[in-house]
DNA sequence: GACTTCGCTACGAAATCAGTAGCAGCAGTA
DNA sequence: TACTGCTGCTACTGATTTCGTAGCGAAGTC
C-alpha cells in the first residue's frame, strides 16, 4: 500500500484531498501511537519498540518509513524524532490526552 | 479484538491509560474517516458506505459497533450521528483539515 | 577476537480487511 | 394481498496486513 501523500490517490478517496490522505496515514495501526511516543523525546528504533509494547520491528519499520516519507519524522544521530512539521501535528493532537480522561469518566459513569 | 475502553487493558498498553485506549481505537482502519464524515450530518449506514468509498459493510458495521460502545456515535431514526461526546472529539480533530493543507504545500515543495 | 547496540530484514502464522451476495424488517402504494 | 424500495446488517471467501520470532551487517568498545 502506497504511503498516503497529499495529491496522490488514496485509500478511501479518489480526490487526493489532503485531509483524506492524512486520515488514511494516521489511521494505520501504531501510527498515532508512534507519533505520540515521540512527542517529548528522541527515541531509538529499539526504544520505540519497547514503548510501543514490543511492536514487531517489521511493522515499526514500515510505519517509520511512511512517517519519514510524509516528513513527520526524521532519523538523526540519536534516533528518531519529530520533524518541525510532525511537531506541529502533535501539538494538534496533544489535547486528546485531556479528552481521553474526560472520556474515561463518561464511560465509567455509564457502566454503573 | 476487544473494543478499547479506558481502564481496560488495551492493545499496546498494559496500563489502560485512557489516551492509549483512545489512540488504539482511533488507529483502526476507517475509524477516523467515519467520524470525519459524520462531523456535519447524520448519515445512514449506506450513505456512510458511499462516502467512505464503498467500504465493506462488514468492516463498517464493526467500526460502528466499536464507536457506539465507545459512545462516540449513536443510531437515531435518520441514521448514525455523533453523540455529544463524539462531537467534542471531532471538534478537537477539525483543525487537522487546516494542517493537512499546510502539509500538502510542504510535501509538494519538497518534491521539486 | 569478543561483546554490545544500532537499524533493519525474512518468513510463516494469525488477524484483519475487502468484495460480493443476500436476508429480515418496515413504509408506501396499488 | 403483493410488490417496490429502503433500512441495518450478516455470511462467506479471498486478499492484505499485522504479529512474532530469528537473525543479519555495520559500528563502537574493550
Amino acid at each position: 500500500m502506497a504511503v498516503p501523500t497529499p495529491g496522490r490517490r488514496v485509500r478511501g478517496s479518489t480526490t487526493g484531498r489532503p485531509v483524506m490522505a492524512l486520515l488514511d496515514l494516521l489511521g494505520r495501526r501504531w501510527t498515532l501511537r508512534i507519533l505520540w511516543e515521540l512527542r517529548k523525546e528522541t527515541l531509538t528504533f529499539r526504544q520505540l519498540q519497547e514503548t510501543c509494547d514490543q511492536l514487531s520491528p517489521s511493522v515499526l519499520n514500515k510505519r517509520l518509513a511512511e512517517l519519514r516519507e510524509a516528513q513527520f519524522v526524521e532519523l538523526g544521530d540519536n534516533g528518531y524524532r519529530l520533524s518541525s512539521l510532525g511537531a506541529d501535528l502533535l501539538s494538534q493532537l496533544l489535547p486528546l490526552k485531556q479528552f481521553a480522561t474526560r472520556w474515561a469518566t463518561v464511560v465509567e459513569k455509564a457502566k454503573t
